[in-house]
RNA sequence: GCCCGAAUGGCGGAACUGGUAGACGCGCCGGACUCAAAAUCCGGUGGUGGUGACACCGUGUGGGUUCGAUUCCCUCUUCGGGCACCA
């Protein structure tokens, strides 16, 4: 064993016997239980940043651990090719998107696999290649064929000046986040999956999954989003007739509904405005949105009468139909009744446009007022100026207008939801195509089965203009697949959030060309642990969710959760530094470029651009990002330290569900540590074997460090396999390692129990800082690898001790502490206790009440 | 506005089931080694008072439950996250 600590060769020589001896390529072995541990496959978007660090430590340390546990491990790796990036890139560059894509894969790969991670390159895919996203085509005609998928006019996100569609998230303040223009709101057909027919099953098993966070849990269920109410009509004679129907909550209101308001969509609307320009123009508006920042910020209601009138559907008087720009046409039926006298908006718009309030909920013996929105108007109470319904409580008003309303056929119970069906339709170049072909005969013709998959050319240029597949006559022109005439295929891609819906079960089977899914994915499904950002929270987890629960339905797979367990990263943040320039911009400085000096009178900190060495200013800690130039790249850290010290720091600084704050001196405390552990090995091994362990034969001191050794490996197992607090796990090691510097090496039983303590704190820390382990394993005598080796099991005898230290409280204030024998009696303990002087002053000459004992642990006396 | 979560030394954090607050690391202070520096090693390090043993105070604020509260309950403050005209 060499006496300097040297990571790139240790790094280099433990990641050759991993590949060598294909450590982690997963088998099928049903002699053994799996374990699929599974992190959320990058964007390939040119380097690792310290959020994919972080996120692939934490799955590699488990992976390991498991693995050393006797599992049979699968960690797969895969890239999520498909996206924006790749065409904003092309149009930067002029180079094709799958160029761009697959070089930064090359390069991801190869940061991957000098972080020494665990993964079974055998199984690696691609989304963007056409052995992959063919399944995706092949599902989706699935479900067009199960009415899942179907074909809508919805609303886009249009931007006129880049003549192309933007997300929603790519719409800031209304304008376009790259031209700045005014986005419109266009229609155009889209395709859409009826996530929402699984709203239902979706919400209620998250009750039953308790390997997921609460938080997620939760928020998934509010983006569902569940509504108990009555949807109820009001009759009119518009046109042919009818009834206008509206989702209410509170149908024990009914009797205070002074106006119905329809969103600026709705069909009423349309009828009213046929000859009211001024009403043609007001929903012109409406649809625009709200254009003015000022507008959105206090959301101030606006509205318009239709000149229509509907009957209440109980008492049959009149009421106005208004247009209002605060109903939605998505929720519900895109109509409220408005109740002004209990509905905060509702009285808002009836302040505003004078329109009757008639309270019909008594307020607790509060005072009604015209005059103000108080708080507790919308609060539940009985029904009052009700008629029949006088003197009911909310659940009662709201069971008997149902039921009275039913009878007549115009109302009945009914949930609503807020989760909306997923359009997965994009006007994008860079994407899975969706197989369908236009044919001006036969109209939107699905793909048949045996021309998938329908391929993307690779050696397309996007300039800015709008989706290049437009004007690609060999990718458009086609034949009807049912009438052979001449026709277009269509050139909207899907959703890149559908790649990602279904490739954890590719991974059981990445090499199959023959189906989706196969034999494999039994063994494997569902995710043992999934583990990933909590920015995927809803959309991606939801759609996944999703996903298999189609891929049951048609019998694919045998389970509708696939992710047993989910473990939710903190994000990576770091100081972020700035200078204002001249013109008013803000000119960010990457922390590496700065110095940081701290004023030893002073309570603050200078900070100094290193180029200049003028003073620049701190905005505090923030997420690292590019836009606030304040990332720290992976690869620096593991050229100057070696991946084990970028492993160790990330998984030391903080727990991992919480925020991690970067540090360059927690980098060198890493390092620094790693070379301490390197040297006690080098130094314990410097004067020959190790004697083999006498355990009949050992002092106290001795006896010591092996209940330390041994309380350390309990405490490590526990912390990584059922606390994942690896932070606490390392802290314990590091306090070992203590233990171990300042035992003496006298006799040759005292190298032995070293021999042992050294053993178990490289075992430990091995799923964390796997090279360098490696490597202190053999230097510790052994032919074997570590990472073949069984994780060692705590040895009960070793724990045990002959006396405990307890603390003496006097009236809760520690006064005490005192050394008995393990399992004395109390009424020995209750004598030493008394015994003790300092506890004697305290007590001095009061009578002592009480005496609390925490066998143990503990002994409070109470005077 | 609604729903979650958090707040502990100079800093990151620990204390898992109500039982020794501040583990471990960083930083800082002192010392050793060195011509010197870096690296390394040893010691100290919540605040106040005291030469000292020790005492008092101390986990965002104010209250409560308890022999005992960082931990449980209520109030407020601040910060972070999610949703947001959802009828």
């Amino acid at each position: 064993m060499q006496e300097r600590y040297e990571p790139a060769a240790i790094e280099a020589e433990a990641q050759h016997y991993w590949d060598q001896h294909r450590s982690f390529e997963a088998k099928e072995d049903d002699s053994r239980a799996k374990y699929y541990c599974l992190c959320m496959f990058p964007y390939p978007s040119g380097r690792l940043h310290m959020g994919h660090v972080r996120n692939y430590t934490i799955g590699d340390a488990l992976t390991r651990f498991m693995r050393m546990h006797g599992r049979s491990v699968l960690q797969p790796m895969g890239w999520d090719a498909f996206g924006l990036p790749a065409e904003n890139a092309a149009i930067a560059n002029s180079v094709p998107p799958a160029k761009w894509t697959l070089d930064n894969i090359a390069h991801m790969k190869a940061q991957l696999k000098s972080l020494g991670y665990g993964l079974d390159w055998k199984r690696e895919l691609t989304t963007c290649r056409p052995e992959y996203y063919r399944w995706n085509q092949w599902l989706f005609l699935r479900m067009l064929e199960k009415g899942i998928a179907y074909l809508k006019t919805g609303v886009v996100n249009w931007d006129p000046v880049d003549k192309t569609v933007l997300a929603n998230e790519q719409v800031i303040d209304g304008k376009g986040w790259r031209t700045g223009a005014i986005i419109e709101k266009r229609e155009i057909p889209m395709y859409y999956l009826k996530i929402t027919a699984f709203a239902e099953d979706l919400l209620d098993e998250l009750n039953r999954m308790p390997g997921w966070p609460e938080r997620v849990r939760v928020m998934q269920a509010n983006w569902i989003g569940r509504s108990e109410g009555v949807r109820l009509g009001f009759p009119h004679d518009i046109g042919e007739g009818g009834a206008l129907w509206v989702f209410t909550t509170r149908a024990d209101t009914i009797m205070g509904a002074t106006f119905c308001a329809v969103a600026a969509e709705h069909r009423l609307a349309d009828v009213a405005a046929q000859d009211n320009p001024k009403l043609a123009a007001f929903i012109e508006e409406c649809k625009r949105g709200p254009a003015l920042e000022a507008e959105l910020a206090t959301q101030e209601k606006k509205g318009m009468p239709t000149g229509l009138n509907v009957r209440h559907p109980i008492s049959g008087e009149h009421m106005p139909v208004w247009v209002g720009n605060y109903v939605l046409m998505s929720y519900g039926d895109g109509a409220v009744m408005g109740v002004p006298a209990h509905d905060e908006r509702d009285f808002a718009f009836a302040k505003k446009y004078e329109l009757p309030i008639k309270q019909v909920i008594e307020c607790q013996g509060r005072a009604y007022s015209l005059a103000a929105w108080q708080p507790w108007y919308s609060d539940h109470g009985r029904c009052v100026n009700s008629g029949a319904y006088d003197g009911l409580d909310f659940q009662a008003a709201v069971d008997a207008v149902a039921r009275d309303l039913r009878a007549i056929g115009l109302g009945e119970k009914r949930t609503t939801w807020r989760l909306r069906d997923w359009g997965i339709s994009r006007q994008r170049y860079w994407g899975c195509p969706i197989p369908i072909i236009h044919c001006r005969d036969c109209g939107a013709v699905p793909v048949p089965d045996e021309q998938l998959p329908v391929i993307l050319p690779t050696d397309l240029v996007p300039d800015g203009s709008g989706n290049p597949l437009l004007k690609d006559e060999r990718f458009l022109s086609v034949k009807c697949p049912k009438c052979g005439v001449d026709a277009r295929r269509e050139t909207d891609t899907m959703d890149t959030f559908v790649d990602s819906s279904w490739y954890f079960l590719r991974f059981a089977c990445a090499d199959n060309n023959q189906a989706m899914l196969d034999y494999r994915v039994q063994y494997w499904l569902p995710v043992d642990q999934y583990i990933g950002g909590i920015e995927h929270a809803i959309l991606h987890l939801l759609y996944a969710r999703f996903w298999t629960r189609f891929l049951k339905e048609i019998g694919a797979v045998s389970f509708k959760e696939p992710f047993a367990r989910l473990f939710t990263q903190g994000m990576v943040l770091n100081e972020v530094f700035f200078r204002k320039t001249d013109s008013g911009r803000v000119q960010y400085f990457n922390p590496a470029d700065v110095r940081v000096s701290a004023e030893k009178s002073g309570n603050g900190s200078v900070a100094v651009l290193k180029a200049d060495g003028k003073e620049v200013e701190s905005g505090g800690v923030v997420t690292m990002s590019k836009s606030k130039n304040n990332g720290v790249d992976p690869q620096v850290l593991v050229d100057e330290f070696g991946a084990d010290t970028a492993r160790l720091f990330i998984m030391f600084a903080a727990p991992p569900e919480q925020t991690l704050e970067w540090s360059d001196e927690g980098v060198q405390g890493a390092f620094r540590f790693i070379k301490r552990l390197w040297k006690a090995v080098y130094d314990h091994v410097a004067s020959g074997p190790a004697a083999p362990l006498d355990k009949s034969a050992l002092t106290e001191a001795q006896r010591a460090l092996r209940r330390h050794s041994h309380q350390t490996l309990a405490k490590v197992t526990d912390d990584i396999g059922r606390r994942r607090t690896f932070n606490t796990a390392i802290a314990a090691v590091m306090e070992l390692l203590n233990g171990v510097a300042k035992f003496p090496q006298a006799g040759a039983q005292d190298r032995s129990v070293s021999q042992e303590a050294l053993e178990i704190a490289v075992m430990t820390l091995s799923p964390i800082i796997p090279h360098v382990t490696h490597a202190l394993w053999r230097g510790l005598g052994h032919v074997t690898a570590l990472i073949d080796e069984p994780w060692r099991e705590v040895d009960a005898e070793a724990l045990q001790s002959a006396s405990v230290q307890m603390v003496v409280q006097v009236n809760g204030k520690l006064r005490a502490h005192i050394t008995v024998a393990v399992g004395a009696v109390e009424a020995a303990v209750r004598a030493a206790a008394l015994a003790d002087p300092n506890v004697q002053k305290f007590i001095g000459v009061s009578a002592v009440r009480k005496m609390i004992i925490v066998p143990g642990k503990l002994v409070n006396i109470v005077v």
